[in-house]
DNA sequence: CCGATGTCAGTGAGACTGAAATCT
DNA sequence: CAGATTTCAGTCCCACTGACATCG
C-alpha cells in the first residue's frame, strides 16, 4: 500500500493521534504477515498453500471453489492440492453428490499443527480484547467496517478507471 | 492467515461482539489488498513493484536499501528498477556522495498518478476517523500496538520452533 | 587489499492458458 | 450433446544465486 504523505501535518495533539493510528495500521499488517511467513516456513509450504489451508480450516471444499476464493486458475489449483496432499496436510476424497467433483479436507495432522501454531495467538488475542469495554469494541468494529467499505468502493473505482 | 474456530462460541452479547471484531479484521485486510491489486493493475505493474513505489513515495532511496526493505536480493532489485524505469514511474540517478551508489526517485508522473489513486482514500479515511472521539482513537491505537507486539512475538516463537 | 554497490547470466518455483478426459 | 469438474502439457513472470566490474 502506498501511504500518501502531507494529508495533515501533526500540528495538534489530535492530528498526532491520527498520525500515530495511520502509522500503526501498516505495522499491524506487517506483523500479521510475519506470522503467516513464519507459519508457512514451519509447515514447509508457500504462502498460497497456506492460504488454502486457512480456507480448508473452515471446512471441506472443492478445487473449483478453492480456486475462486484464492483467485487462482484451476490448473494452478491442481498443483497447490498436489503439494498439500504430498505434504500430508490435505486429502482429496470423492464428492458424495457429484462424481465429477472432489471433496478436499484437512488431515488430522494439519488440524493439530494449525492449532499448535495459531491457538496461542487466538488465546492471547482474546485477552487483549478483554482489556477494552464494550463501547470501545463497538467503536473499533464500526471503524473497521466503515474503512473496509471505503476501500472496497475505491478498489472498484480504480479498477473501473480507464487505463491511460 | 488461518483463523482458528471454536475458541469461544458467541453465547453472550459480549462474545458476539468479539466474534464480529475478529471476523472484521481479515475483511479489512482483504479490502486493503483489493485496493493494492486494483492500483497495481491500473499502473500496469506487479505487487512487488507497487510496494517499491510505496517506499519511494517517502523519498529517494538506493537499490540496496530498497532491497532490504522489500526483502529482495539485489539481483531481483535490479529487475524491479528496470521495470519501473521502463514504465516511467522511477528514475535512476547518481548518488552525489558515493559514485558506486545510485539514487532512486519517483518521477513526477508517478507522483501525480499515486495522488490520483490514493488521495481520495486518504481524504475520506480522515473523515471516518473524525467521527470518533480521542478516547476511542486511543483505544484503537493501544489495541493495534498490543496486537502488533503479540503477533511479532508469536512469529518469533514459530520461527524458532524446531522443524518436525 | 578488503568491503560495499549495482548489474548480468543462469536456474527454479509457481501461476497461467489451452487441450483432454470424465461425468451430469 | 451441452456444460461442469479436474488434470496435464507447455509457457511465462519473477525471484534467487553466484560471478563480475566499479568504487570507498
Amino acid at each position: 500500500m502506498v501511504y500518501p504523505r502531507g494529508v495533515s501535518r501533526p500540528s495538534s495533539p489530535r492530528d498526532a493521534l491520527v498520525a500515530d493510528l495511520l502509522a500503526a495500521m501498516p505495522r499491524f499488517q506487517e506483523a500479521t504477515d510475519a506470522v503467516d511467513e513464519a507459519a508457512a516456513r514451519a509447515l514447509g509450504i508457500n504462502r498460497t498453500d497456506l492460504r488454502c489451508l486457512g480456507l480448508l480450516d473452515h471446512g471441506p471444499s472443492s478445487p473449483s471453489a478453492l480456486a475462486e476464493q484464492l483467485q487462482l486458475s484451476r490448473g494452478a489449483m491442481t498443483t497447490v492440492l498436489d503439494r498439500l496432499e504430498a505434504a500430508g496436510w490435505a486429502r482429496r476424497g470423492p464428492d458424495p453428490d457429484d462424481r465429477r467433483a472432489l471433496r478436499i479436507e484437512l488431515t488430522d495432522a494439519a488440524r493439530t499443527r494449525i492449532g499448535a501454531l495459531w491457538g496461542p495467538i487466538a488465546m492471547e488475542g482474546a485477552g487483549l480484547l478483554d482489556e477494552h469495554g464494550d463501547a470501545e469494541l463497538r467503536a473499533m468494529l464500526r471503524f473497521l467496517r466503515d474503512a473496509t467499505a471505503l476501500q472496497l468502493r475505491h478498489a472498484k473505482r480504480i479498477a473501473d478507471e480507464p487505463l491511460p
